[in-house]
DNA sequence: ACGTTGTGATACCCGCCGGGTATCAGGACG
DNA sequence: CGTCCTGATACCCGGCGGGTATCACAACGT
């Protein structure tokens, strides 16, 4: 009995993906007799029917739907071999730093600023991506840590460190009749008529119901903002999204927001350790601001 | 440029554990020059020397030590993509707990029987393993969750539950001057001469020094412990080592240590969760047992 | 000094399997 | 009832993974 083989994962993936063979072919750059061929194969040596072959289209069956979350993870982390391999074999590597585009600005120039101050300064690469794209960069070997948000980001399977705790904000237009409150509840903002709260993608990929625009990037997100056509409750350092004509009002009772570094667990890097070290004697002057 | 095959992961890996080309191929059940010719392509599509040619052996360059780490995760993972996706098909899969042999007994019984109350209660095989073992075993889908002990086993990169925390407490000869002490400090038990204490491997498989003996199963341990060679300190609740002749005396100071059930994160299997809300009820008793 | 031994690398051949094209089979439409 | 559109089948071909035989070379013996 063969092993799995990457490639058959990956077809695997693809098919599962596209729920349609010939898409599925053409992603990936072969013709579709062979796909079908190869999935065949790939569900005689599991034993297991992975998909539902009806006639119309494909769907997975339960068995499929374990494989394409675990084929997902190990492909990744024989992508991340690769990397982190060529990387070792780079005298002059940079450690990679993940964050979301816009999130914990001031943090990171902190944390920047004080791996300056070390005497071994390994030299930092900041990678900006969209929300909720840290993990798979992380676990894929494209990045080597990354800041995140509990509760609002997928931690499972990393080790981290806290940083910083803060409550939220709600941003307003100046002149909406809210802006001028001291203080406001996720009741009192879940519900405002004419700026429905903007819905994010699950972890799972799917959106909540509910009247506000669906969005899954950043600058649609400050689009619709200067717009005046949603309403956005954030952490409460995220003053760069601060725009002229808008107000930021604390939201009393919306859960607190911890902004951790994460990185993959067994890293011997030193440089990654120098980097957790900084972070650590960072945090309480941090901490400190908060009040 | 191609992907990464698990082929070439697995033959790398033989020959970095092997440090020897023909004993590696030898292993892998194939001939020495085709396992010569895959490492060097290897090496040529990660553009990195993995291992240094020696005339007289090989050995690991830093960039292949990386590689050796990330493909034997990597492996796993693929490894457990195929196991778990072939009892996803199962009907009557059980779900398989992992933990040492002659560990926990009591927790473990009190677990299953609780777990027994349960209405829908998906059968449970118990899988015994030595120490160290569990992690792997999780990793490559072989066990769905184990029970494992903080701060000795590697944790890293599972979700955890705690279960219990106790303390530790050393096992003697009946006739040993020891035996009739009320309690016991670890300076004092780490410096008997007559009774050494036995050296396990670290996580790395090293051995750290010291006058004890090597050992690496708990077989081995057992038979030290029957001819009075070893002395042992062990969490309170191992009676099953309680062999006849030997009395067990408190370790005041001996790090606590916590129970703890783990599993691999993004664990969607409903069988799990109830384990987990069992385990999770059954907690204070168990722990107010403790006093 | 020279053969012996043991290492990994090279040369070369072969069979299998992954990939291609052409075609089939059978529901969902009009 | 033809026309799509789906995935499955049939068949061929080239490349690559695997084999055997051999080489190159260093560390040892005598």
């Amino acid at each position: 009995m063969h092993e799995l083989e990457t490639r058959e994962l990956r077809y695997f993936v693809a098919v599962a993906e596209e729920l349609h063979f010939g898409r599925a072919a053409e992603r990936l750059g072969i013709a579709q007799p062979p796909l079908s061929r190869a999935v065949r194969q790939l569900e005689r040596r599991l034993g297991v029917r992975l998909l539902d072959r009806d006639r119309r289209g494909v769907a997975l069956t339960e068995a499929g739907g374990v494989l394409l979350r675990e084929a997902r993870a190990a492909l990744d982390a024989v992508a991340a071999a690769a990397r982190r391999t060529r990387r070792a074999g780079d005298p002059k590597r940079p450690l990679v730093l993940v964050t979301k585009a816009g999130a914990s600005h001031e943090l990171l120039r902190g944390l920047l600023g004080a791996l300056a101050e070390e005497p071994g300064a390994a030299p930092v690469e900041v990678l900006l991506c969209e929300v909720g794209e840290q993990a798979g960069l992380l676990r894929d070997g494209r990045a080597d840590v990354a800041l995140m948000h509990r509760p609002y980001d997928d931690l499972a399977g990393f080790d981290t460190e806290d940083l910083y705790v803060e409550g939220q904000i709600a941003l307003l237009p100046a002149g909406h009749p809210l802006a001028s409150r001291e203080r406001l509840t996720l009741a009192e903002v879940s519900d405002v008529p004419d700026l429905p709260i903007a819905r994010w993608p699950r972890l799972d990929g799917t959106y909540p119901d509910g009247p506000g625009p669906e969005v899954h990037t950043q600058s649609q997100l400050a689009q619709l903002v200067a717009l005046g056509r949603t309403l956005l409750v954030i952490p409460a350092s995220s003053r760069a999204w601060q725009w002229p004509g808008h107000v930021a009002v604390p939201v009393v009772d919306a859960p607190d927001v911890t902004t951790v570094l994460a990185w993959p667990p067994k890293s011997h890097s030193p440089a990654l350790a120098s980097l957790v070290r900084a972070a650590s004697c960072l945090r309480p002057p941090v901490t400190g601001r908060h009040d």
